[in-house]
DNA sequence: CAGTGGTCTAGACCACTGT
DNA sequence: CAGTGGTCTAGACCACTGT
């Protein structure tokens, strides 16, 4: 029952319909009452009927067709999205046990990633190397630089196991809100050939990531590269809804 | 000047917010005129004036305080991000010229790629086969296969060159909404190689893609390689937002 | 306190879909 | 044709921000 009180109408109606589809009174494919219809039993202007039942199509939840109605989507996109998550815990959402194994961490001048962490190249920055793994299976080599104030803090925790992402947020407060990625295709030549567990020239494919806090500053710059066997980038995209962080792509300039 | 025509006059204003954003009248940070303010200068009701204004908030381009205004914002996430489109529209957003050479049409068995397609083995699909460039230069090898319903349409219109994302849009009427995707690390072996005019043992980045439209039924499905010297998946991902359609990672499952 | 965006009402007219 | 969602008007009242 819609009531006048501290939560908004049109955010009491939405939940009321997404009820109704999670519990079943409504199914994929299913067509929803019509405007005038939810006007009527819910007493609500067009307007308010109208905010809820954008705000669950902006979800995925709901579609609408001008002239048919307003219908129940096949797929729930948004249920099965996992955010900008560290390895640890998305394994771990996954139901996979991860790992860590040949930690190494050090202090070192920032050089090649200079530029990915927005810093001058003779600052030193703090750099650790693991190698991870899934069900104590190698799947990946990782490796992560921290700019030098976040390092002071990181070089004093115990680090093993342990997973970045909560450190930062949880025991550092460091408020991490988004990254940028790049994928890309390698061979994997000796050295990290033997880390992985594979043949040299074994494909793997490679994840540059650069995260940022609220405040937009450059906390870390993460370098990983997968066992193609093991491991697949999956993502969903968007078409015409600029309001969505989508994947793009970017053509190399290499010749 | 806003005038009633065929553009709804709350696009015709988001255009023109978002063309005063680019041209440098507002900038980061700065304060945007009130909704009364919008209303007056450009004889609208408060509705469309929000309209067009909540629809540039949720492209990232500005945001709003209660009590307070509405707001360039500082990062635009939603520029230089592309959505969910095909690699013709994409490259000339970029401004490469794209192409494609070799390209061969044809019904088959859906076979292997029934599962990606919902429909039996033995249905017929249409598949298209092509090598694109960019700027005259061999970038990746794509083949997509189209639903029997798509492929009828398809087989008919001049597909040489065309991006496959305009003729379904404009030409077929299908309203693409999403695509999943997987992307993967592999090696180019001898046919690939030569395709792609790389030596055997090449690394490729393989992108998989089901497209949907709002219905959520299935368009096509596309399997691309491309020459990891010439291209890299970029893409933004936020933490903390389960709305916001983002990249997920998949263990994978082979041993 | 005045000014802001957030919510909400009660309509109107339109283009589009399917019978 | 009746019914649908898409657009738009012209207001009202509210909570919140900053002086």
């Amino acid at each position: 029952m819609i009531q006048p009180g501290r939560t908004p109408l049109h955010i009491q109606l939405a939940d009321i319909i997404r009820s109704q589809i999670e519990s079943g009174v409504y199914n994929a494919g299913d067509q929803l009452p019509t405007e005038m219809e939810l006007m009527k039993q819910h007493e609500l202007s067009s307007s308010t009927v109208r905010q809820a039942v954008l705000a669950l199509v902006s979800e995925g939840l709901l579609y609408r067709r001008a002239g048919k109605g307003t219908f129940v989507a096949k797929r729930h996109i948004g249920r099965d999205l996992l955010t900008f998550s560290g390895f640890s815990e998305e394994a771990a959402a996954r139901g996979f046990r991860p790992g860590a194994r040949h930690m190494t961490a050090h202090w070192r001048p920032a050089d090649a990633v200079a530029a990915a962490l927005n810093v001058p190249t003779h600052e030193s920055i703090f750099t650790i190397e693991r190698v991870r793994t899934i069900d104590d299976e190698v799947v990946a080599v990782e490796t992560v630089s921290f700019v030098a104030a976040i390092g002071r803090l990181m070089e004093k925790l115990d680090l093993a196991d342990t997973s970045f992402t909560e450190i930062l947020e949880q025991q550092l407060g460091v408020p991490l809100a988004r990254a940028k990625q790049e994928i890309r295709a390698g061979i994997a030549r000796a050295k990290l050939a033997k880390a992985l567990d594979v043949s040299s020239g074994t494909a793997v494919l490679q994840i540059d990531r650069t995260a940022f806090d609220t405040a937009d500053r450059i906390i870390y710059f993460s370098s990983s590269s997968y066992r193609a066997d093991r491991y697949i980038y999956s993502c969903w995209i968007e078409r015409n809804s600029a309001s969505i962080a989508q994947p793009r792509r970017l053509i190399g300039r290499s010749r």
